[in-house]
RNA sequence: GGCAGGGUAGCUCAGUGGUUAGAGCAAUGGAUUCAUAACCCAUAGGCCGUGGGUUCAAAUCCCACUCCUGCCA
């Protein structure tokens, strides 16, 4: 038996699940499942990562315990990952008392090797992504230096502190070794030639602390600093399989299998440090490292910026509402849909037009209707007793049926052994077709009318058999599904992954249950309807109306910031890129005494429809109002400069629209995160808000 | 700015010197009726980014330009 242990990144808490970190966890679940078919005793861990200085600042800003903020998180993407029917085994958090232990041994044995020294450390560091650059990296413009890497682009601190560096330059010739060595490890191969790149460009000692105030694993003997939060994060493979404990466990399960990332985490954390870390503790290096691609949405990077982060458990609850399927059939689609439509590896647009088009075609229409078409004629022509009750000799075509199910068994292995998750689903496919092509070339129903029984039992036998062979392909991918289309069959039990490559493993003439179709096509009109729909819910980037002038109460905030550039799996585009600029700078003319300024500039202003909850006067303030507003799935504290206009009752239960990307400002001893939006005429001042009752939350482009 | 990859049918893409440039989806026509108006067959649709060059022959090789994407600084 072999052993299979894959891991997918921790995720950042501070962020939602969105289409691109399911998409790694997808995609393990989809291996590990392969893996499990095959009898492998297989190890998947997923799980949360969940120290950095943001998320104690998050947990404070809604004024809870930062164990209970973590915690709530934590569930969320538990939750997210039960809907989309992960099967993990473990899912770890960095706050555990293990990791904790097992991030300050590994510190320690790093510490003892001399591989950890610690040294003066004087440079630019952003709150908001947790990274440290050096005044090269991170230009200075208009007197401050925001940061390169944050989408808000945020001021960087000057930080001037005693740290603890890693020695990460004494290990650029042994990484070169082992990628020469293991040019496996690495893939895809040019995301590999990416990493050699970047390690022979040359290797600089990398700051692993962080003075105290900090929210994460003390540094061992010197409670002034903590563990920064991407040396803590990697080292959760290890705890979770026993280190430091030199448990049978770790025996068993390291070096790991597999770790799949997202592109924006591969070359320097999990191909450079993580290797280095391991190499310094006397540990092997992971086997795989694989480095998957981003989702586009609709054309366009994905950021909570542009407000286009797309929710997978949305999209398949919004799947399951237009067709009819059940939530976990629909969460099937999703999957399938992911791995379908783009080259694992590479970077992939997602349009919501296309999942409507795959599932109608490949899974309505193609996988769904030959399953259901098989049944009925195997029910009507022989009630009772599915397939009929003989299995006569095989004519050349029913051999052609058996021997490309073979051919077809082969490549989708080969597939998903090279991680090639689209091409298995490709090569499944062709053979969904050829079944179909099989029964306009036999007409089993020409035969029940002229009375050919044997005959065509023996094709109903062939078409049924091709048809299980088929779900087992299935099963990784649309694993509620394809149980489903076996309980069908007639097939309750587990099966194997080989049973694929067996023909003839159906009981002839075993009694079929009444078959229902499994994914319910969508009709046409709703389907142009939803698109409709959706196409209006994407903000169109030409005219913007701004006629009045605006004005904004006095407040400010914290961003809700972005997520670090991708912590953890999934798209984080970087960088300040707009895919709309051009065409939004058309249309746009100067106007007189206002500079006109890019979308881009634009872009980088997170406005939402935010409700009050509550409002009070600020003590011994003639103009302010402190208000806590929701933001749907988020509360803030704001304060307002509205008192002269607004009472605190009219505000409350009020729909406002709030910056909500603002940097956070206290205000006579009060946290104000994000502004309100209001016009003023004169003395009057009035609040804007959407003129539709739209969800706290909702985007405002 | 440096390096790399790409621009092929309405859409997503395959195709690295050799008949008439392919597939899937969408479109059109036909056939069929077991099935979820599904499936099957056929048709149409392309100055292969632009300009030049090498060659008997170029989507493919070379040069320039242009646009997009990625990595790095």
């Amino acid at each position: 038996m072999r052993r299979f242990y894959l891991t997918t990144p921790i995720y950042y808490v501070n962020d939602i699940p969105h289409i691109g970190t399911a998409y790694t966890t997808l995609a393990a679940d989809v291996v590990a499942r392969y893996h499990r078919l095959c009898g492998d005793d297989v190890l998947l861990a997923t799980g949360t990562d969940e120290h950095a200085t943001k998320v104690l600042q998050a947990a404070q800003a809604r004024g809870v315990d930062p164990f209970q903020f973590v915690a709530e998180m934590a569930d969320r993407f538990r939750e997210a990952w039960a809907k989309l029917n992960v099967d993990y085994d473990v899912f770890i958090r960095t706050t555990e008392e293990r990791h904790q232990k097992a991030v300050q041994a590994l510190f320690r044995t790093l510490q003892t090797r001399g591989d950890i020294y610690e040294g003066p450390y004087e440079g630019w560091y952003c709150m908001s992504c947790e990274t440290y650059f050096s005044a090269d990296e991170a230009p200075e413009a208009d007197g401050v230096r925001p940061c390169p890497n944050d989408r808000l682009h945020k001021p960087l601190q000057l930080v001037q502190e005693t740290n603890y560096f890693f020695r990460l330059s004494a290990y650029q010739d042994r990484l070169l070794e082992w990628m020469d060595a293991h040019p496996e490890a690495l893939k895809p191969d040019f995301r590999r030639n990416e990493v050699l790149a970047f390690v022979r460009s040359g290797l600089r000692d990398v700051c692993i602390t962080r003075s105290a105030g900090g929210w994460g694993v003390p540094v061992p003997g010197d409670p002034s600093q903590v563990v920064y939060v991407w040396f803590d994060a990697l080292i959760n493979y290890l705890t979770l399989v026993g280190y430091p404990d030199q448990t049978a466990s770790q025996e068993k399960w390291w070096p790991a299998d597999l770790h799949l990332v997202g592109k924006d985490i591969y070359v320097r954390f999990h191909c450079t440090l993580w290797p280095a870390m391991l190499m310094g503790i006397g540990l092997e290096p992971p086997r795989q490292v694989f480095g998957h691609g981003f989702w586009m949405i609709e054309g366009a990077k994905m950021s909570k910026t542009v407000g286009n982060v797309v929710e997978p458990v949305r999209v398949a609850g919004w799947l399951s509402e237009l067709s009819g399927a059940p939530p976990e059939i629909a969460a099937d689609a999703l999957r399938y849909c992911l791995f379908r439509e783009m080259p694992f590896g590479e970077d992939g647009n997602f349009a919501r037009s296309s999942v409507l088009a795959r599932f109608n075609s490949d899974l309505a229409n193609e996988l769904g209707n030959v399953l259901n078409r098989s049944l009925s004629l195997a029910i009507q022509t022989f009630p009772g007793a599915g397939g009929g009750a003989v299995v006569p000799r095989p004519t050349p075509t029913e051999t052609a049926l058996s021997s490309l199910a073979g051919d077809t068994h082969r490549r989708v292995t080969a597939a998903l052994e090279t991680l090639d998750l689209q091409g298995a689903l490709n090569a499944a496919w062709e053979y969904v077709s050829a079944i179909n092509r099989y029964l306009a070339d036999r007409t089993p129903w020409v035969l029940a009318r002229d009375g050919k029984t044997e005959e065509l039992g023996g094709v109903l036998y062939h078409t049924l058999e091709a048809v299980r062979v088929l779900t087992v392909w299935c099963l990784p991918y649309l694993p509620c599904a394809a149980r489903e289309m076996r309980r069908q069959l007639g097939l309750d039990g587990e099966t194997t992954w080989e049973s694929a490559g067996h023909w003839g493993e159906l009981q002839p003439g075993a009694p079929l249950p009444v078959p229902t179709p499994i994914f319910p096509r969508i009709d046409r009109k709703v389907l142009q309807a939803a698109l409709a729909a959706a196409d209006a819910a994407v903000p169109a980037s030409g005219e913007r109306s701004g006629a009045a002038a605006s004005r904004v109460a006095d407040a400010a905030a914290p961003g809700g910031g972005p997520p670090p550039a991708g912590r953890a799996g999934g798209p984080a585009p970087t960088g300040s890129g707009e895919q709309r600029q051009s065409e939004g700078e058309k249309s746009m003319e100067p106007v007189e005494g206002v500079a006109t300024i890019a979308f881009e500039d634009f872009a980088r202003v997170e406005l939402r429809v935010a409700e009050v909850l509550s409002a009070e006067r600020v003590p011994k303030a003639d103009k302010l109002l402190h208000l806590r507003i929701s933001l749907g799935d988020e509360e803030r504290s704001v304060l307002a400069g509205l008192a002269e206009f607004y009472t605190p009752e009219q505000l409350t239960g009020r729909k406002v629209i709030l910056v909500a990307n603002l940097a956070p400002r206290k205000i006579r001893g009060l946290m104000s995160q994000g502004m309100l939006l209001a016009a003023e005429h004169g003395e009057r001042v009035s609040l804007l808000q959407p003129d539709q009752d739209l969800p706290a939350g909702a985007r405002v482009r």
